[in-house]
DNA sequence: GAGTTGTGCTTTTTT
DNA sequence: AGCACAACTC
């Protein structure tokens, strides 16, 4: 290193982040800091709302964007070392687990900050995405890397991002597990931004100048340190001013950047290949010569740093950047070793206590202190050690899978009492091929890597839909893409036409191809299609689907809620009627049609979910479609749950009797779940089933498809925790490794927004959201928080309009607005929109009330999904939880007030919904006792289990003990 | 005004 | 069930 080089170490961790030291505090890191020899420290976790505060208490500014210790520490340390206090640097590793292009993304990110506002922006930032800050230091979010970058660049335009150790396997931008093949990937359209890499424990310069794409970034280290004793393993050297914007621009462009304080990359966990549990420690040759299967357990062997460095890498030789790049191991470990002892022993504690007394700063002790000197303050034998450490005259004993390497300065018998053998034993070479470094002066920055273009994160992956090229021209092949019953639905001739159509058999696709074929084939206009929905979400859906099939004249079809049906009928016979309550629409609508007649304007009228229609729904239809009218009704009785606010199944299952010579058509082909959900599901609902004949046979074989997983809790926490653990082994491990569940996963892998937890009441979704918080996995109550989101956006955008006095641009406006409402929020999200639409109101709320603008300014963070069964209905999840399962619950009874049939059939039927949910895995969990209804009691399972075939189902362990009364009734 | 009786509670979408 | 609250009665 460069002697007017200062040391900073930019990747730690606070006593918030798991598995860390309760030490991790500021005084202690400044004091560890000083003893280490660290100028510059990061403060690790600043998103923690409690480190948080503990850094704005401790820390005042010093130089630019840096912050000292509030406080002294002076008087803990020895004289020896330099009195310059320590700085520190707004950082924070964040752990990103997402899904794209169909793989699981796991990749780990250190961001940095000039100033607590900054700081505090990025925190608000990611809470409004919905992330959890609180649970864990190091939080680990459902974004995209690049999704992620540019709330980083929005929060200050001097923060920046360097990806974290970007060799390991699990959690980085170019590991093999779960990373990409070049760090432009990762961060796609944002790549320009990233200037700089951290190479990590496993890795060293040398092997990542063997990877051409590299080039373009600087190359630095630092401890990721777990308690104060690591901090500055590995380092980097700057000789730049020391301060914020200086270091942001030393690891820019290189210049005032000296080089790095290294491990030898052997030391680092994952530097070979190898499984820890079956004693294997093989090379990439040796992995490669094994097909890469364990010779002991016959799994696929954890492949590490070095066998994923060859992969990547386009040079036989490392091209150096002419940074300086120091291997060291900590001096502790050095006296350890020479001791005999452990290196966290109190002989060695004591004797680096000494040393540092004596000779100043323990990097300087490794690094430069004159042997003489470290002889005579330590001893010949630490001399000789530290003289072979600086010469890199180490035996190294590579780590694999989590094991960390063992680099040792002397052989075993160089150490025996007498010493007189120690300098004839020959010392082993560096076991690394000797380098050949090419000099190179310019470390002017250079072009990022090209890489081929890429999906951003903010375009939907949609399923590929040909479309029509136009009315005239015969949509060939059509129907090709439809099953047998499907095509015959879809064909169908005019008339009634009732679509029953079981869960997951292309409901939606079925009828957009109705639509698109009567259109392209039929010579129906579209203009002479109404297609209606329940909810606004399957409206938009249906338009979307028909675009993708008709494409531009798709937009003449009208598709329409029921509400929104009502209102414009209303509308065109009373000009001006305003919305008044929600109730009265279809009603008034009704009565309208009644009075004034038919509306004939839609000969063909396409419905969805006709299972869940309410009498005034009924009969508006009725007044819309004659009895012997094109009228095509798609749904599933079976699926028919929501009575409870006035929908009827009786009007699906007398459509033949309303609608002359009704044709029927059945879809029973599930393409959507494993052979054994859909058993189970059908086994389930048999008993109160509809359909007659009820069936659903599975689209997709797979011998392999797991069991549905049944566990019994002993209490609702415990079930909750149950489901908190499951979801990290199906992550495959969130922080710490975990056994992954991989079980029918073949080809894919599982992310946070592949799950949802189900359940009968809301009320049970708190002790969910707290054990999963609490694991740090990030989760989001579907519905609810949209809806408060909308409507406070909703009261902003009414209060704007309404707010004739004020004038300016409308993002202006739209600041005294949220003022005046304190909705600070909701004002934040508009904003960008408003500044697009300067001063054009009617602009601004027409984006503003297509709601597809407010979603597309809030990216949301993927998280697992919990929701009632009632807001399930309609979506699917390759992993589902249904939590709650038990009599009681679901179905739900009343104390005193004993359900009717046909209320237990429609519980019933909310338990096939939430079944049909699942497309890969199924969990079923039920507690002994639950909270309900004001105490807590006893709790069996649901009696819709009893249906479903033992041997469909996996029991996944009793966590309860067999209750003492039952002990005692046995022994009686 | 104090005391008594009755009701609802879960699920939730729609301009 | 068991509580909160509204609508009764005296």
């Amino acid at each position: 290193m460069p002697r007017d080089s200062w040391i900073a170490d930019l990747h730690i961790h606070s006593r918030y982040s798991m598995a860390c030291s309760r030490d991790l505090e500021l005084p202690n890191l400044a004091y560890w800091s000083r003893r280490k020899g660290i100028s510059l420290l990061g403060t690790g976790d600043f998103t923690h709302p409690a480190w948080f505060a503990h850094l704005q208490e401790n820390l005042v500014a010093a130089e630019p964007g840096l912050f000292v210790l509030g406080s002294s520490i002076e008087h803990r340390l020895p004289s020896s070392l330099p009195r310059e206090p320590t700085r520190f640097m707004l950082s924070v590793e964040i752990s990103t687990i997402y899904k794209r292009d169909d793989r699981t993304r796991k990749v780990h990110h250190l961001i940095y900050m000039p100033d607590f506002e900054s700081a505090a922006r990025f925190r608000e930032s990611l809470l409004r995405a919905g992330c959890n800050l609180s649970s864990d230091g190091r939080p680990i979010i459902g974004l995209d890397s690049r999704d992620l970058l540019e709330i980083t660049l929005e929060a200050s335009a001097d923060a920046f991002l360097v990806p974290a150790h970007i060799w390991t396997p699990w959690f980085s931008a170019l590991g093999s597990k779960s990373g990409f093949d070049a760090i432009a990937h990762c961060y796609a359209d944002l790549a320009e931004h990233i200037k700089a890499v951290e190479t990590g424990l496993s890795s060293d310069p040398e092997m990542n100048q063997r990877v051409s794409s590299l080039d373009a970034y600087q190359l630095v280290s630092n401890s990721d340190a777990h308690s104060p004793q690591a901090l500055a393993r590995e380092a980097t050297a700057f000789t730049c001013e020391l301060d914020y914007f200086a270091v942001r621009a030393a690891l820019a462009t290189g210049v005032g950047l000296a080089g790095t304080i290294e491990f030898f990359p052997e030391e680092g966990k994952y530097h070979g290949d190898g499984h820890r549990d079956c004693g294997i420690n093989w090379t990439p040759a040796q992995t490669r010569e094994a097909n890469g299967i364990c010779s002991v357990c016959g799994r696929p062997v954890t492949v590490g740093v070095l066998a994923r460095v060859e992969d990547l890498a386009d040079r036989a030789q490392p091209v150096s950047s002419g940074k300086s790049v120091t291997h060291l191991i900590q001096l502790h470990e050095v006296l350890g070793e020479i001791e005999g002892v452990g290196p966290k022993s109190k002989t060695v504690e004591g004797k680096v206590n000494a040393l540092v007394a004596a000779l100043g700063p323990e990097l300087d002790i490794l690094t430069s202190v004159p042997i003489s000197e470290v002889a005579a303050a330590g001893g010949e034998l630490l001399a000789e050690g530290v003289r072979r450490l600086r010469a890199g005259k180490v035996t190294r004993v590579p780590g694999y899978d989590g094991e960390y390497g063992v680099i040792r300065l002397f052989e075993p018998d160089e150490l025996h009492v007498g010493g007189d053998t120690l300098f004839d034993v020959p010392v082993v070479e560096k076991v690394v091929p000797p380098k050949r470094t090419v000099a190179r002066k310019v470390t002017a920055p250079r072009k990022p890597v090209s890489a081929p273009p890429l999906p951003t994160a903010a375009s939907p992956h949609e399923p590929f839909e040909p479309m029509l090229a136009g009315m005239e021209e015969v949509g060939t092949g059509l129907l090709d893409r439809l099953d047998a019953m499907q095509r015959v639905a879809a064909s169908a001739p005019g008339g009634p036409l009732l679509i029953v159509a079981g869960p997951g058999t292309g409901k939606t696709r079925t009828l957009t191809h109705r639509v698109a074929y009567l259109c392209a084939e039929m010579n129906v206009y579209p203009e002479q299609c109404l297609a209606i929905t329940f909810t606004r979400r399957a409206a938009e859906e249906l338009r979307h689907r028909l675009g993708g099939l008709l494409g531009p004249v798709a937009k003449d079809v009208t598709v329409s809620t029921f509400h929104a049906l009502a209102l414009s009928l209303i509308r065109e016979r009373e000009p001006g009627f305003e919305v008044t309550d929600l109730d009265e629409l279809m009603p008034k609508a009704v009565a309208l049609l009644r009075d004034q007649g038919m509306e004939k304007r839609w000969p063909w009228v396409f419905v969805d979910e006709y299972q869940d229609v309410d009498p005034y729904q009924y009969e508006l239809l009725r007044l819309l479609v004659p009895p012997d009218g094109n009228i095509c009704a798609i749904g599933d009785p079976d699926q028919a749950i929501y009575s409870f606010r006035g929908a009827d199944v009786q009007f699906f299952l007398r459509f033949s009797h309303d609608f002359t010579d009704a044709r029927v058509v059945r879809l029973t082909r599930n393409y959507r779940s494993s052979a054994p959900i859909i058993a189970a599901a059908v086994q389930a609902i048999a008993p109160a089933s509809l359909v007659p004949g009820r069936r659903l046979d599975p689209a997709k074989v797979d011998l392999e498809a797991p069991l549905i997983g049944r566990y019994t809790a002993a209490s609702a926490a415990d079930e909750a925790a149950f489901i908190a653990k499951k979801i990290d082994e199906l992550v495959g491990g969130t922080s710490h490794r975990t056994k992954a569940d991989v079980r029918g996963m073949t080809g894919a892998s599982l992310s946070f927004g592949d799950i949802a937890v189900l359940y009968r009441t809301d009320a049970q979704a708190a002790a969910i959201v707290e054990a999963l918080s609490r694991a740090s996995i990030p989760v989001q109550k579907r519905s609810h928080d949209r809806l408060r989101d909308r409507s406070s956006v909703k009261a902003v955008v009414a209060e704007l309009r309404l707010d004739n006095g004020l004038t300016g641009s409308i993002s202006a406006r739209l600041k005294a607005t949220a003022q005046k409402l304190e909705q600070w929020e909701a004002a934040d999200l508009l904003m960008p929109l408003a500044q697009r639409c300067g001063n054009d109101l009617e602009r601004f709320l027409a984006d503003v009330s297509t709601g597809a603008e407010v979603d597309a300014l809030d990216p949301r963070a993927e998280a697992v999904t919990l929701l009632t069964l009632h807001a399930a209905k309609g979506l699917e999840f390759p992993v589902v939880f249904l939590a709650g399962c038990e009599d009681g619950l679901l179905p739900m009874r009343f104390p005193g007030r004993p359900p009717s049939e046909e209320d237990l059939a429609e519980e019933r039927r909310l338990f096939f919904v939430g079944l049909t949910r699942a497309q890969r895995r199924l969990f079923i969990s039920h507690s002994v006792r639950r909270m309900t209804f004001g105490g807590e009691r006893d709790a069996r399972p649901t009696p819709f289990l009893i249906n479903i075939d033992s041997g469909l189902l996996d029991e996944l362990g009793e966590s309860s003990p067999r209750r003492p009364r039952d002990q005692q009734l046995r022994l009686l």
